[in-house]
This record gives C-alpha cells, sequence and structure tokens, in this order.
DNA sequence: CTGTTAGCGCCTTCAT
DNA sequence: ATGAAGGCGCTAACAG
C-alpha cells in the first residue's frame, strides 16, 4: 500500500503538496497539482482513512444497533439509514443485538473504541441507558421504532399505539368484542404502545377490558404461539387476536391451524407489521403497515444534520405515521 | 474523551505502562497494574481504535458487500457473517450494491480506504474485476453465492445447479414436458447454474430445450412479472413455470393471478430460494432452499482463518447443498 | 519492571 | 506556492 510519502517522492513535491491536492485546499500550481496527480495515478494511492480519521477526528462511519436484521421490518430499516448514509459519504457498520442488554453494552463500548460518529439505535428496553452513555460521550445518536424513558435524545418511529387503536377499532367495528392483544415485553415501548393504543379503542367502545386477554410473551413466533394457546384457553374464547409484530402473528397463525380454528371464519386475526409489498402470493393478513424505509431514512437524516451542525437545538421526535391495510384474515365474529 | 496519557497521568505512570496494562503484554509490577486499572475505571478511558489499528495495521472489521439486504436470502447471510464475526471480535461494514458496477467500485475504494481486514463479497457480475483488485491489494476476500470466471479467491455457495436439475426433475416426476425457466441476468453466475441444471434435467429426461422457454430478465418482481407473460404468449403455452428466485416467484404468482391461471391446477410455479421458516402464514410454494445463514457464516469462517494465518494454501471452494421442499404449488400437468 | 524514543499516515500551523 | 516541524493516540524496540 503506498503511503503519502511515496506520491511524494515519485512527484518530487513534499508529503504537504500531496496533501493539498488531496484536500483540494490552499494554493497549487496548476503544473504541480498535474504532477502530483500523475503520480496518485500512476501508484494507485488511496490515502488510509484512518490516519485521516484521526487527524480529524472523524470516521465518517454510523454505526446501525438493532435487535435482529433478520426481522423483515428492521431490515428494510436498514436498508433506509444505508442509503441516506451512503449519499453523504457516510458508512454503515451493522450490529445485531438479539434485544440482548449485555450484547447492547458490548456493542457500544467497542463502537465508542471505533470512534462511529453517530449512533442509530433500537434499544433493547425501554431504560436502556445505552442512549445516555453514549450522548455523554458526546456520539450523536437517534433512537429508532422505541421510545426511551426521560431521554433528551433525537428519535423516529412508527405510530404504535394510533396503529394499534385502527386495527382494533377495525375488529370492533366488525362486531369483536372479546379481543386478545398478544404483545412483546411490556418493558419495550412498542409493545406498551400498542397495548396502550389497544385499550383506548375498547375504552371509546364502551367494552370492558379483561386482562386476561392481554398476553405478554415475545416479539417472535415461538412468543405468538405460546401466547395463543393461553388465550384459546379462556373462556369464552376471544373472537380476535391483535397480534403485536407479523412474528406473532406467524406463530398464533400455527396455533389457530393446529387448533383447527379457520382464519377468518372460526376467529380473525390481524397484527401490527406488514411484510414487504409483493412477499405473500396471496395477501391474507389484515395488518397495520409501518413506513420502515422512511423511519431509517429520517433517521439517519436527522442524525447527520446533527454531525453537520445544522441540528435543532432540543431533541426532535419524528412519529411517522402508519396504514391499517384490511385483507381476509378479519371477519365479523362467528354467529354462536 | 480521555486518551492513554490521561491514564498515565492520573496513575503517575508513563503511557508505555498504561499500554501494557490494556495489552496485557510485559511485565509490570501487581501493584502498578493495580493503579493503572483504578485510573482506567476512574476516567471510564477506551483505547481508541484508530490509533491502535494504525499501529497494528488490521482494524478487526471486515465488510460484506452484496446486492440487496432486502432480500431474505441475503439478510439471512448477513446475519450468518455477523454472528461469525462478532464471535471473533470483529465488526461488519454493510454495503449494499443494488447490482450495479459502479456502486461496487466505489464501496470497494472506501473500503480499501478504511482498510478493513477482510471483504465478504457477492459480485455484481461474474466477470467483477472487484475481487482481483481486493486481492493485489493484499485485502483477504471471500466470494459469496455466486461464481467468479477465473478467479483464485475462497468462495462458499449454494449449489444452483443441482437446486434447479432437482426441481425441474420433480416437475418431469409429475409429467412436465414444457417447462419455463425465468431468471436474472445470465452474466450472474447463480442464473447460469441454475439454467444449466434446468438443461440437465430436461436432457437427462430426453426432452429437447425449447430456447424460447428460457427467459432472461432481472432477478426481481417485476423481471418475474414480465417474463411469465411473455412466456404465457407461447404456443402450447407451458405447464409449469420455474422461477430462478423467490422475487421472481413473487412477480411470477402475480402474472398467473392476472391471467386468472390457478396454480398448481392451470400451471405449476416452483422456484429458487425459499422464505425463512414460518414467514408463510400457509406454506404454498415448492421450492429449492439455500442454507443462507451457514453460507454467511461458513464464508466469514473461511475469511478469518485466513486473517489469522490459518487458511489453506490453495483459494477453498465451498459448495453447500440445496434441499427441495415440495409443498402445494406443483401438481402433474392438467390433461388438457 | 518501567520509561524514552521513534514512527504508523496524515494534516494544521507557521515559515519562507 | 511550497515546505518543515509537530502532533493526533497508540505501541514496538530498545534502554536502564
Amino acid at each position: 500500500m503506498p503511503t503519502i510519502k511515496d506520491v511524494a517522492r515519485q512527484a518530487g513535491v513534499s508529503t504537504m503538496t500531496v496533501s493539498r491536492v488531496i484536500n483540494n485546499s490552499g494554493y497549487i500550481s496548476p503544473a504541480t497539482r498535474e504532477r502530483v496527480e500523475r503520480a496518485i495515478a500512476e501508484l494507485d494511492y488511496l490515502p488510509n482513512a484512518l490516519a485521516r480519521s484521526l487527524r480529524f477526528k472523524q470516521t465518517r462511519t454510523l454505526a446501525l444497533v438493532l435487535s435482529d436484521i433478520t426481522n423483515p421490518f428492521f431490515t428494510t430499516v436498514a436498508r433506509g439509514v444505508e442509503d441516506a448514509a451512503r449519499a453523504q459519504g457516510f458508512s454503515v457498520l451493522l450490529c445485531n443485538t438479539d434485544e440482548t442488554d449485555a450484547v447492547e453494552r458490548e456493542y457500544l463500548s467497542i463502537l465508542l473504541q471505533k470512534q462511529v460518529d453517530g449512533v442509530l439505535l433500537v434499544p433493547a428496553r425501554e431504560d436502556s441507558t445505552a442512549a445516555a452513555l453514549l450522548q455523554s460521550r458526546g456520539v450523536p445518536t437517534v433512537i429508532l421504532d422505541r421510545r426511551l424513558r426521560g431521554a433528551k435524545v433525537d428519535s423516529v418511529r412508527g405510530d404504535s399505539e394510533q396503529g394499534a387503536y385502527e386495527v382494533v377499532r377495525h375488529l370492533i367495528g366488525l362486531g369483536h368484542r372479546r379481543i386478545a392483544v398478544l404483545i412483546g415485553p411490556l418493558s419495550v415501548s412498542t409493545a406498551a404502545d400498542r397495548v396502550a393504543g389497544y385499550r383506548r379503542a375498547l375504552r371509546e367502545a364502551g367494552i370492558p377490558v379483561d386482562e386476561a386477554l392481554i398476553v405478554e410473551d415475545s416479539f417472535s413466533a415461538e412468543g405468538g404461539y405460546r401466547a395463543t394457546l393461553r388465550v384459546l384457553r379462556d373462556e369464552p374464547r376471544p373472537t380476535a387476536i391483535f397480534a403485536g409484530s407479523n412474528f406473532i402473528a406467524f406463530g398464533a397463525f400455527r396455533a389457530l391451524r393446529e387448533a383447527r380454528l379457520r382464519v377468518p371464519e372460526a376467529i380473525s386475526l390481524v397484527a401490527f407489521d406488514d411484510l414487504p409489498e409483493g412477499w405473500l402470493m396471496a395477501p391474507f393478513l389484515t395488518a397495520v403497515n409501518q413506513p420502515a424505509y422512511e423511519i431509517g431514512q429520517r433517521a439517519t437524516a436527522l442524525l447527520l444534520d446533527r454531525l453537520a451542525g445544522r441540528g435543532a437545538p432540543t431533541p426532535q421526535e419524528v412519529i411517522l405515521p402508519t396504514e391499517l391495510i384490511i385483507r381476509r384474515s378479519s371477519a365479523p365474529p362467528c354467529a354462536s
């Protein structure tokens, strides 16, 4: 790997002159510039970003810390992040935490050491201290997808409360009154918000909340499966299930199939988080869609604005609207 | 951000001593070590990875260059990569190229500048020069998912030829003789290999190949849609379609639905690349599944072995078996 | 066992 | 318009 010294020697100038050419700074005679540029081309010289970062104190690298890139929602968020970052010459370090506090902390330490310029964080828990730590170290941070308790940080997320409210209202409109909600850990704000939306819809319709119908498990297919089994034992059995995430819905659907309950004839099933368009051979599931790509994009724009000193003085909170997509998995309750 | 100097001052030792504590190198009296460690804790000191990388000439960072993280196959690959990398203390820089040569080159330049230790590359084209460039610069590289013409590089991929062969043989076994194959650009090796597998299956069954039934478009839903329209105009119409990727299958399915052709009654549809388990509410599509996670994991292991000097002397080529999953989208041709 | 010197590759500052 | 010195934060090599 040639260094700036090699180029300087080849061009018969000092390293400083080469540096000026590279950075387009200061005055340079056309003749020398020409010579330097030829030397650069001849040697296939590429500046060492580590050395530059060490001097400039910026790496032009962001980190995206999320629970699991395998979740299509986060995949799309990641794509939005990457596109927005690349457009401004930033690279993205990807970190999967599996919702684990320990892994989150481990990654944070690495990211601080690597001197990333900013972090996009999906906190593992609502009271995660990660954001505070980053802030205290002077690393701009944007929270994605979730709320953080008492944090003074920029954040971008979909409107979980309103989205849940709308889909539950849809069920109520169809005539359902016993509606179960299966959700991930309530320590995650999206879980809490979706339950809050659920409660609001019931309250508004004058339907009393049966706490037994609110089942907290994990945001996974297994969680959805377990929660469904539990809810099916209830008497009288709920006529509709609101799955708090796409994965929960998958698990719920499997449990329903095994219990020989047809959807939507025997029981309705709706979910939070749609799958990317075109993925479903026969779109079936009524779902609340979040603008995942835009969440990633907006969050990154916010972060890059801060890095450029263009940030607003106070923390921004961007809440993007969701969209209710009614398909065939929701129908009026059966007459029984 | 405190530096090693601050720690040294606080502990009343030289920076070298601090360095020794950090790296567990050389001899240090327990007493000093203790003092240094306390200073580190008090200051919340974290070593600057940029400076260390500059010295050590290694960044403990890999790059994953792929076409689109939004594709569930690559998502899973990425997860495999990340897990394997993290297990050895490496971070992963994610780069989406959208199959574009220009973006691929742009990223390579950035990655070289950032001094990544190794690259996992899904080349945009079979004759991409990216790998050669990386090798010439001394950056270990592993090719993922695809073959590269005449490259002396490690590579890990699924067995496209055999997978295609098997699924087409499955169709032939059902009685199909006019089988269309819809595929992405033949300049991508997976496309070429899947067509090769298709041809082998037909040849073996003594069925002449009708070149009109081999349609090259893009590896996308739109490509699948367009290709299907074309193939449906053929006379006599094919009784089965082999979609060369999951996205192609999605587009094909939409075109078939619009043409009011029921699957599998009117026409069978099979695909390469399954969707992650549990994603489908009602698994329907007969598909060839590739071990995506393992591809990512194995490739990363190979790369890290090389970095550690544990690599084999000659380039390794790992070809992992695929698995045919027969579901309800394939059936015997209708009597017509 | 610990400290000093020098340098990784680059750029800011200040001369010339 | 160009160059020399010094330093970003860290560590290998050599003292002592």
